[in-house]
Order: C-alpha cells, then sequence, then structure tokens
DNA sequence: GATACAATGATTGAATACAATATTTTATTT
DNA sequence: AAATAAAATATTGTATTCAATCATTGTATC
C-alpha cells in the first residue's frame, strides 16, 4: 500500500484516519510545522504524507498556501458518490462471478463484528461500516479495484463530513445483510441493486436537503448568539 | 491538476511523459540525484515528484531502495486493463445520456487531428490516441472520473511498454469512429460495447502472446553471448 | 572453489537552514 | 473612523547537510 519512507507514514495514516472520523473538518488548515511538532517530524516529512494526501484527494494543496483538508463543493460530492456507484457495481458484478462460499464466510464474519460493536463504540462501528465496503472490493482480487474503492470511500466520508448533518448518514446493517444473501445466491443483478439501493440511502440522507450550509466559521458561530434587536 | 511545488511539476511531468511515452521503460532505476541533476533542482524536489508518481502507480517506491519506472506483473496488467473497462464503459453510458451535439462536435474535431498526424509523427500519433479516451472522459463533466481515466490509460501505456511487441498496440482510429457514431445516435449499448471491443483489441494484441519476456539487464543480454563449450 | 564476513562506495532518509511568499499587524493618511 | 500603505510575523519552497541503509567488491575461512 503506501510503501514510501518509513517516518512519513505514521504522519499520513494518522492524518487520513482524522479526516475520515471527521475530527478533521473539511477546510481546516494543516499547518507543515505544527504538524511536525505533533509528530516530532521535521517538516520535510510531513510534507511527504501531505502530498501524497493530495494525490489521494483528502488534502488539498495550494502552492505557497499550504495544505488544507479538501472541501468538496456539492457538485463535487455528487460525482464521488456517483463515481462510488459505478465502482461498487463494478464489485458486486465480480464477486458474483467467483465462487461465494468463501466470500460470503469472510463477509459474515465482518458482518459479526459490525453487529458487535453497534451502539457500543460508535467511531469503531462506523469505521467498520466503511470497511464492509472495503473487503467486498479486496474479496475480488483485484488490488487496483479495492485501491480505488478504499480512495472513493474515503472521499465520501469527507463528503459526508461537509453535507451531512451528524450522524445522519451511517451504513444500516440490514443492507450489509441483504448484498451478503445476494451474493451468496450469485444473483448478479439483485446484489448490484442492493448496493445502488444501499448507496444511494446514505447519499440521500447527505446531500438530498438542499441546504449549502454555511462553514461554522467565527461569524457564522457568532452569527447565531446576536440578539435580535427588540 | 498538479497543484504542488512550481520546481518539482515540471519534474514530474517530464518523468510522467517519458514513462507513457515509453522512453523509460518498466523497471528503470530513478536515482534521485542524476534526476536532480537532470533538472538543476534538489533531490526535496526530485522526490516531491516521485512520490506523487509513486500515489498514480507509475513509479514503484521502495524504501531505502529508492523509485524505478512501476513494472507490473501480467496479473496487474489484467487488472488494469479490466479496471479500465469499468471506467470506460462508465464514460459511454454517462455520455449517451447527455446532449450528443456539442459532444459529438469536440470528438470530431480531436478525430481531425489524429488523421492528421498518422503516419506522419508516430509519437504525437500515440499520445493522441490516447488523448481522444481522455476527452471522452472529461465531456462527461465530471473531473473526478476524468482524473481516474487519464490515470487508468496511462497504466495502460505501462503495461504496453512492459508486454507487448513494438507498435503492436495502438487504437485503430476507425473503432473510434465508429464509438462517435455510436454516442451520435444516443446508443448506450452499442457505444459500450464498441467501447470494450475496441479496448480488448487493442489488450489482446498486448496481452494474448504468453510470453512474459525477460527483461533486458545484464546478464540476460550476455547469456545471449555466452559461448556454448565445443 | 564456495560460502561467509567485512569494508567501501553509492544512494536514500530526514533534519536543518535559508530564501521566497503570504498573512497579519501597525502606522499613516484622508 | 475608514482606507491604504508599510512593516513585522508566520508559513511555505527548496537546497544543503549529515546520518542511516543498501549494494558491491574484496578478503578470509572452510
Amino acid at each position: 500500500m503506501y510503501k514510501s519512507s518509513t517516518r512519513s507514514f505514521p504522519v499520513y495514516d494518522s492524518l487520513r484516519k482524522a479526516i475520515i472520523e471527521q475530527a478533521l473538518k473539511p477546510g481546516v488548515k494543516l499547518p507543515e510545522d505544527s504538524i511536525g511538532e505533533t509528530f516530532s517530524v521535521s517538516r520535510t516529512t510531513v510534507r511527504n504524507a501531505l502530498v501524497r494526501l493530495d494525490a489521494e484527494g483528502l488534502v488539498d494543496l495550494q502552492p505557497n498556501r499550504g495544505a488544507s483538508v479538501a472541501d468538496p463543493t456539492i457538485e463535487e460530492a455528487h460525482d464521488i458518490f456517483e463515481m462510488r456507484q459505478c465502482l461498487e457495481r463494478e464489485v458486486m458484478q465480480r464477486l458474483c462471478k467467483m465462487d461465494s462460499k468463501p466470500i460470503v464466510k469472510a463477509l459474515k464474519a465482518h458482518l459479526a463484528e459490525e453487529q458487535k460493536y453497534l451502539d457500543v463504540d460508535t467511531t469503531r462501528s462506523i469505521r467498520l461500516a466503511g470497511e464492509f465496503h472495503i473487503l467486498l472490493a479486496e474479496l475480488t482480487g483485484s488490488k487496483i479495484l479495492a485501491n480505488y474503492v478504499n480512495e472513493i470511500v474515503s472521499r465520501c466520508s469527507l463528503v459526508l463530513a461537509r453535507f451531512a448533518q451528524a450522524h445522519s448518514a451511517q451504513c444500516g446493517l440490514e443492507e450489509h445483510t441483504e448484498i451478503i444473501e445476494a451474493i451468496a445466491a450469485g444473483d448478479a443483478d439483485r446484489a448490484a441493486s442492493q448496493m445502488h439501493t444501499h448507496l444511494h440511502s446514505v447519499q440521500d440522507r447527505a446531500l438530498l436537503n438542499p441546504e449549502d450550509e454555511e462553514k461554522d466559521n467565527v461569524s457564522n458561530i457568532l452569527a447565531r448568539y446576536v440578539t435580535p434587536d427588540s
């Protein structure tokens, strides 16, 4: 996966996780100095991580202005979800052409994990839900496809962080179950349509409310505290 | 596209072009020092370019062992072509849902360019053939899809460099024409199947001959000069 | 003659240092 | 007080430096 230098990997990995888990929200500045201090590495090392994250679309790197967490527009958001539909449809079609037994076994094991932490550890639960989709892609045996799915799933997290109400858009566990069943039955059409519905429900909850909300910058936050003159 | 530092862009861009045009063949080492001298920049700058190319899959970066032009295995080669089929099918489907007029106009203009340099400037001709596919993706209006197609087309060039006989695998111009016609007719199924056939013909010419040839390293070359003891 | 070990040279890993560019603050003017 | 200009500060761009690792050659030992 990430083959580059030893020291920049932890930086890359932590930033990535923080962005996906929405601890670092879209638009937040990522100064090389402070990140370097946090990880006790030099800016050179931080920069490597940032260049890579920029290439993956999670970070936005602008000349002489440094890095910030990518802040997709509503158009890009739709684009990203559409791309995800395309890639995961491909995953479904490939999986249904394969021997379903080992695939279903692996998926059920993952589902058990998901169930275990549901309502117990929210952060972990959300992460596992995302990893279900990555597992699906990996089970196709295509590293390239798995990489693309991994990337697009991450970018979807970013989109949700930007546009969705808190907790409004999680994967439904029942839907994962249904997808597994369709694969077990070897029914490519049903699997693809289940997946489509599943992703669409996530997307809808996130993007249908057309309110392209303003960011929580200082003035917007303060605006809510202005006392109306009575 | 590439937003990062001014000085590393030319390095990135030149390396990329050299790899796509097969001037730099798969497996060739890319030492930071000598590349830096070539472009009169420091290793820091070169390294940035290499990290990015690694993220795009054109370069292979291994810890403490530096960079080399990516050298896909035959399995990865098939994977890459399969992925390309998936992405370009998506392009076809999207284009056929749109207003065909401006799309067909742009495509015909490009085709004229292709025709102009056919049998005149081979390098340019090959480049234009690749750019036809990238133009198709751009015309969908989705930057994300266009980026993915751009990337996968580049990686296909790499695959061809590795496995195809010289000049054996170029895009056929007539096939491009037929694709345009299908789009003009708004026939998504036909467009997708034309594209599938087109890509398959390129792939076949490249990958069907199962000889996974050895590389021209010193020992392989010398092996041919060993005088048999008589 | 083959293998293991040691020394050398070459190449990469990563921090520091300095230059260039943005951003913010302060000062000045209207 | 508002707008502009200038200075100061902070941040990024890139080269240089030193340390760490790898590859190769040479040497010794079995």
